[in-house]
DNA sequence: CATAAATCTATAGTCACTGGAGGAATTATA
DNA sequence: TATAATTCCTCCAGTGACTATAGATTTATG
């Protein structure tokens, strides 16, 4: 039996997070000792490490609901599963295409600045005027 | 002048985003009408693009709120800017690092799935199990 | 048994907005 | 000009995913 101390330790995952967690409904409420402390066993470990990965993935505590609901019901056909992480793919993919843009903007600006007087600083100048973006955005 | 209604539309920023950048300090209080309306000239028009030119570049509101003050003593040298500018860049260049790598990881999730049962869904065992990634994460 | 460390609940704060309530002011139409 | 429609005002609450604090209680250690 492990206090959340212990779990946290385990986990890497903060202990007011877990009873965050808790009340988002991702884990179960654990057994209590007679003080009233929650005490965790082996499924509890693995369930956070199931939720951790999840988030670390960037999937929201949402759809990693949705998955352990999914998980709970073996028998039927995991297109949902499926569904979950293809969405989150394309979800992704275009982050990252968001951020290259970013990048090369952001890579752009600095590159002209010289270091010299916020008067002609084209960081500033960037900003205050959008005609100088190469792209829209 | 302008209404908020009018400087919303002319530049995008919804009405009550526009009295928000007001109480965090990134526009001065505008004038008022005698029914205690706010009325804007064409320099809050440029401002307010210059702070959605910024939060569209991912730059924080306290960022933007040093890039102004920066703007406001024109003689000093950029520098500060500069700074503000590749700190950014480089926050943006991790981001796209990490973004990558968990595209990697659900292109082979996805890819595994075969819309079978839960029992042998690869998205849920990969969840539960680290030890099926390729790297850390 | 005394003290230190960990835990408990409840509440508020973070960021950057967004939305609603309830009422006042402005603008458009008849 | 009267009324209706729209816009505006302030204040407050909610979002997501935590994080932090306060004050009380429980557990572990010497």
């Amino acid at each position: 039996m492990l206090s959340i101390g212990d779990l946290s330790k385990r986990t890497g995952v903060k202990v007011p997070t877990i009873r965050y967690y808790e009340q988002m409904g991702l884990i179960s409420s654990p057994e209590r000792t007679d003080g009233n402390q929650r005490r965790y066993g082996r499924g509890d470990l693995e369930r956070l490490a199931f939720i951790r990965h999840g988030r670390d993935l960037g999937l929201t505590i949402e759809a990693i609901k949705e998955l352990i609901s999914l998980s709970q019901h073996p028998e039927r056909p995991c297109v949902g599963a499926d569904r979950i992480a293809r969405e989150h793919l394309d979800d992704v993919r275009g982050k990252i295409a968001r951020l290259k843009k970013l990048e090369h903007e952001l890579e752009r600006i600095v590159s002209h600045c010289d270091g010299h007087s916020i008067e002609d600083c084209y960081v500033i100048r960037s900003l205050s005027d959008h005609g100088l973006c190469e792209e829209e955005h």
